[in-house]
DNA sequence: CCAACAGTGGACCGGTGGGTCCAATTCCCG
DNA sequence: CGGGAATTGGACCCACCGGTCCACTGTTGG
């Protein structure tokens, strides 16, 4: 894979040099996040990390090198973030602790930034191929996660036997992203609670013979739980 | 609405010089729309339309006063894009036209750019308050398109008199949102198609009396047009 | 027809951003 | 301990960007 021949993937890198490049990393994750790619300075970066300009370049030939390592950081993190749920996200009941998970997340930093993957996704796509790929391999990893359990699911008998995992993964995570977004915008959770739920709506409907509450309600309140503005 | 203070909005503006906002504003939503607002200078609007930096501030105080103007336009665009499947969308058979509506639109030019208003949304949203706000006015417009037609159908009996058309058709427009992110990304329409099957899914899930196709086939051919990759 | 104002052209400016360079320093390891 | 590589500091360069300024040209109505 020659996505680490960001630099010096090879060899070097003393404990001391992966530690700053881990700042590093870090940091402009961090700022790019909240500000963007273009609107994060490789000055912002060197500012936030206590480093040099000539370290900046020491670890990484470019600012896209940069971007790409943060871009990688951000697909880890996030997915790492839903470890737990995403672990056990072989039922409905688990479907919707997940769902409660990724809307705490967002409403714990009250909408701001939204979804990491997502801001780098809608930036990057158009003007930097590489990355486009990279943002496309983390969402394609996140949907992975999703598919595993609906899979499970459907082994189990709970999802329909004709419903296509793959395919409700995908949507699933387009419910994500969406809600996020317009979450951000409006600064209320409402919008992705609404997707998100929407959405699992959707899956009740492929639920299989394997489930007894086809009509049943496994959510959480109905739609009660309308917190945030 | 103090939105129209970019300036001189009041008096003068001949027809000509409404010719050359038109043409400042139009050409800059396009650049925008590519290369996001950060990635279009100036310089990029100046030269794409003949005409001369001064011109530019002679019509708007400033770049995100532009911006602004972009913004508007890009909500009318948007809306008026989808005016024919927005204007009767008040029936689970319109509501799959207008999925396909948006599947064309988007596959017509191999997702690229994925929405326009997405873009500003995810790049404004942090850092430019005021143009913040004039996005989520835009979403909102969009979305109560989206509920009238809800609306309709409940009053009809097609739709459960229970099921809140303000939340069904927030959750629609992010599935949509997300769907084009995905779709972007990755660019095919598959996640968009998918996202968006998924929350009509959810939308079904919903129907009331009035509708003698609660378990039926309104889709038009189940899971299986996928096209793209 | 000419004054007043909308519209236009384009040189110019200061700040900033990505990127280069080289010298100094610290660290690892034989 | 000593030398070579890893690491660091920061001055410097230049292109570009948002924004200013002023002189010029159309146009229009009294």
């Amino acid at each position: 894979m020659p996505a680490d021949a960001i630099r010096r993937a090879e060899s070097a890198l003393t404990a001391r040099g992966r530690a700053t490049r881990e700042r590093i990393v870090s940091t402009a994750a961090q700022l790019m996040h909240e500000h963007g790619v273009a609107g994060t300075s490789l000055d912002d970066v060197r500012a936030g990390t206590d480093t040099s300009k000539s370290q900046l370049y020491h670890y990484f030939v470019d600012k896209s090198a940069l971007v790409q390592a943060v871009v990688e950081r951000q697909v880890q993190l996030v997915v790492a973030a839903q470890q737990p749920e995403l672990d056990e996200l072989d039922s409905l009941a688990a479907l919707y602790r997940w769902r409660d998970r990724v809307v705490a997340v967002n409403s714990g930093r009250a909408c701001v930034g939204g979804c990491p993957l997502g801001r780098l996704a809608s930036e990057l796509a158009e003007d930097d191929p590489q990355a486009r790929a990279a943002v496309a391999a983390g969402f394609e990893r996140w949907r992975e996660r999703l598919t595993a359990g609906l899979r499970a699911m459907q082994a189990r008998g709970e999802l329909a036997g004709d419903a296509d995992p793959d395919r409700l993964a995908l949507a699933v995570l387009g419910a994500a992203q969406g809600g996020l977004l317009l979450a951000q915008t409006a600064r209320s959770v409402a919008p992705l609670e609404a997707a998100l739920d929407l959405a699992l709506d959707g899956i009740r409907a492929h639920l299989g013979p394997g489930s007894a509450a086809v009509a049943g309600r496994h959510v959480p309140a109905g739609p009660s739980s309308r917190l945030g503005e």
